[in-house]
DNA sequence: CGGTGGATTGACCCAAATCAATTATAGTGG
DNA sequence: CCACTATAATTGATTTGGGTCAATCCACCG
């Protein structure tokens, strides 16, 4: 399953489930105990705004659980989905005062928030804290190049077969499997957010969805219930690379 | 003009263009002693590859003068370009071994170039360089995902709008000025690679332009050298923002 | 000069947007 | 338990922005 069961905070981070691929990966006991004195957890429900764009920002933080969206939006209403958080993702940048995009919870989500000011003073005292973020930043900077590509080159039909091999890839990750054969997960984005993400309207989301269903690419079980019965023809369909091209 | 007189390498770091905004921007005397020695300067020519998507990186670095693409590139030969590098801007990942973009010179160029292993050692050491690092890591990351709303959501005309902006902008910071009333600026790209960033055909460019200069948006003279007598026009054009939204 | 590569312009076509109507699906309260 | 909404999703008909194919045009250079 993709939601986690847990929905509530972590005892401590010795149970913390993201512990090794946050922010804080990299901490020693020290480090953890100092963190913890300017940390806090915050719950919220699915469809709740966590940050509105321009407003102050005065934590940042990781996803514990449940999945949020980063999205921009245009003065006539047009959206852009620029960002997909994921448990252990990082929210926010320290050194800046305001937040640049809307941060929407998708699914009821825990988040591990730092106060901003101490933060940013733990950065300059610790290189263990920016070096993570610097990797972590580096990935995210891939996967928003490797969304130019599916964004300004990619019919609809693939562009939908990338989303869904996304979605996969990282389920899979979480669960540390390898994403072959038979994949089966759930759809965490409404056909809205998905054209939002995608570039198309939800029409033709919709339109592409039934197409690919129709031609046994994948299966539905509801609208949101996916199985993939072979993830390689998934693949082949988001026109990427016969098998390898990922960069992890 | 955008292409620096200088061709070559400067003599020493003191003398060189870009030390307030480069990787090593935040080291001391000491900490240049130390990359001094595991640096080398390369020249490059206009058109020339520097490195091919799917090497083996040997190298990562800072361009000094002249300008670079970062390009990705489909088995069918669709290209999308997802960077455009500019005097400062760091080329390469450490850690990484392989190259995920090919990387081409669109003028002459001259890159100060870092051998990786002993930079990768020395950015454990020293936190002032994966601090800066990180930083301009972060820029790059808004920089992509502003991208994305252009690719995905913008017109043909807006999208060329955006990308006249994003280089008068670019330039004018360059030579600390404010962008604002007549600018006027070298277009550093053909039409075919402004076309690969804007996820266009090379027609539809040329269209585009034409009708912003059609309607006064911009003066040609030649095919590279542009005037834009009101720069709130442009961006007005590139539906951004009445004027502020930029995050510098 | 003719040639070559970049750029422009025109005619036509198609993939995805837009406009519009139905069809699930999930509550909610009588 | 069944109407009565409200929201998400599907499907159809039509339009359109940008792609494709093709014919010049232009500037520079040997």
């Amino acid at each position: 399953m993709l939601n986690e069961t847990l929905t509530a905070a972590p005892r401590s981070c010795g149970d913390c489930p993201i512990q090794h691929r946050a922010v804080c990966a990299r901490c020693d006991a020290d480090e953890l105990a100092q963190l913890d004195k300017m940390k806090y957890y915050r719950n919220f429900e699915a469809g709740q705004t966590l940050i509105w764009a321009g407003d102050r920002m005065e934590f940042v933080g990781s996803v514990v659980s449940g999945i949020a969206t980063l999205t921009q939006t245009m003065e006539d209403g047009r959206t852009q989905m620029v960002g997909l958080l994921l448990p252990s993702d990082f929210v926010g940048r320290p050194g800046r005062g305001v937040a640049p995009y809307d941060v929407v919870a998708t699914t009821d989500m825990v988040m591990c928030c730092f106060r901003m000011k101490p933060f940013e003073a733990m950065m300059e005292a610790t290189p263990h804290i920016s070096q993570r973020l610097l990797q972590m930043t580096l990935d995210e900077l891939d996967a928003a190049r490797e969304w130019m590509l599916v964004l300004g080159r990619k019919t609809a039909r693939e562009k939908i077969a990338s989303l869904l091999s996304i979605i996969a890839r990282r389920n899979s990750t979480l669960h540390l499997e390898q994403p072959t054969g038979q994949i089966v997960f759930d759809l965490p984005l409404t056909r809205d957010a998905m054209a939002d993400y995608l570039g198309l309207t939800l029409e033709t989301v919709s339109r592409q969805v039934s197409a690919l269903k129709r031609d046994g690419v994948i299966e539905l079980e509801g609208k949101r219930h996916v199985t993939v019965p072979d993830f390689h023809r998934l693949l082949a369909e988001a026109g990427d690379d016969s098998d390898g091209g990922m960069l992890v």
